[in-house]
DNA sequence: TTATAATCAGTAAATTAATATCGATATTTA
DNA sequence: TAAATATCGATATTAATTTACTGATTATAA
């Protein structure tokens, strides 16, 4: 057998975030007819190299590939999920509860991420009270007495830019453990919580530059 | 003068992520009282390197820093928005007008980076002839005479996971160029359409990672 | 049963990205 | 006006990531 000394090689922030994609590409896979697959089909279908696709999945899987056949389909779902922390189900608040707010309080995929949004919070009178997808609405005083009762870990903002280091310095009082913020804003936030942006600019940058690009060429 | 051979160094994947980031931070400052600055100072606001951010400066900045004052803050922002391609702007269709596509519909933000939203697609006749942000919804079987006419680039797919890939073929056929995807899909698109996904479950499998890291610390 | 081929895991090499160092050059201050 | 210093651009070094290579292993087919 194909021994696996080092059993988790080390964590490479760039196959981090490749490993989506290899959950996406492998929960599409029909479980009944294709129970094994290769590192080497995972690589042509998603453009990658075969290699780099093998280091990642040997860093998640537990149990590893075997010779001629590749990984078991289903383990392999399991483990880049456990590996990822789906399996951990985190609680979350929304601050700022309009239109992208509602479209993320609404959106029963997060759960498949162990993420659990479980109230929001808005200024607006018109919207403290009401509830989308069951999820309460409160005002902003409450945060620190709702977060802890509820044992909030992650607080998203989607609150106006102006407003969101407010919001975030009042997730910090309520003694939350990370930030996912919408806001295009670069927040000031304690050493000790984690601040991910979920920066669309990004993704439009990268596309607009390829673009730019692609339009040039064809002239 | 610090002389700068190379005008244009190399473009680095990883510096076009972190270019939106400087945009951010130099937009946030007083244009009034900060005229110049520095590329140690923005190393040291963002926690980054100052070399690289040296780097990543000189990479966008058609004039350069000088020594001692550093980079011309409106030069700067005008240099890097250019860099980033937010100067040409692209016209974009949004299909699925759901939740999430009336929360970008309605974003005024967009602007800023070039894109033009300028019409919506759905199936859903209750949809169909109504405006968000003033911008209207259509049947898809309007997708190839619209996208033709009003000259459309980039289409913005937000149809549930399921018909994401009929979004993308129907997309194509209409003759854009570029696709922003949101669903959690894997598209399979022809080579010369250019394919950028906004995977939230990136962002939340860093966060997830970090925040287990972190909790099993404090144990 | 044995040869063949696909695939794995591990190691080595190459590429890319990040950081350190250095001489040049403006601005400030003595 | 001269010295001190912050900052630049460029080059060198180090680290991270990707890609290539090698030998072992297992399913398949001769
Ligand atoms: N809509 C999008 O597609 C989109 C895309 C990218 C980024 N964003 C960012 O997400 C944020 C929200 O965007 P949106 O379109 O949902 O805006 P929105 O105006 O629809 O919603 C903002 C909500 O925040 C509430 N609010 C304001 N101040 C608050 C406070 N201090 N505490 C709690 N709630 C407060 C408002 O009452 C409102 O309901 C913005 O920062 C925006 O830049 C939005
Ligand atoms: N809501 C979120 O916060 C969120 C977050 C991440 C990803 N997403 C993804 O974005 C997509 C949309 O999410 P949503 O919450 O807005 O869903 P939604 O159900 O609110 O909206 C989907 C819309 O697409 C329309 N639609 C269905 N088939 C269509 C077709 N063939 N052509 C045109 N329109 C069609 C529907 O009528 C509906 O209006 C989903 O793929 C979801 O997984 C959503």
């Amino acid at each position: 057998m194909a021994v696996r000394l080092e059993k988790n090689p080390a964590v490479s922030k760039q196959a981090l975030r490749r490993m989506p994609a290899y959950l996406l590409y492998l929960e599409a896979l029909n479980p009944t007819t294709v129970v094994s697959i290769s590192a080497t089909t995972i690589a042509n279908e998603l453009g990658l190299n075969e290699v780099q696709v093998r280091k990642d999945l040997a860093a998640a899987s537990l149990s590893g590939g075997r010779p001629r056949t590749g990984f078991k389909v289903k383990e392999l779902i399991r483990d880049i999920k456990s590996y990822l922390g789906y399996d951990d189900v985190y609680n979350a608040v929304i601050i700022g509860t309009g239109k992208l707010g509602q479209a993320l309080l609404s959106y029963q995929g997060f759960a498949e991420y162990g993420l659990d949004i479980v109230a929001a919070f808005d200024t607006n009178p018109e919207l403290i009270g009401q509830q989308f997808n069951r999820k309460p609405v409160y005002p902003p005083e409450k945060m620190p007495e709702i977060c802890r009762s509820l044992k909030i870990q992650i607080g998203i903002i989607t609150v106006p830019a102006e407003y969101a280091q407010d919001a975030c310095d009042h997730l910090t009082e309520s003694g939350i453990q990370a930030i996912w913020n919408f806001a295009p804003v670069l927040l000031t936030a304690p050493p000790e919580i984690i601040v991910q942006n979920e920066n669309m600019a990004i993704s439009l940058a990268i596309l607009s530059q390829h673009l730019s690009v692609k339009l040039k060429k064809q002239h």
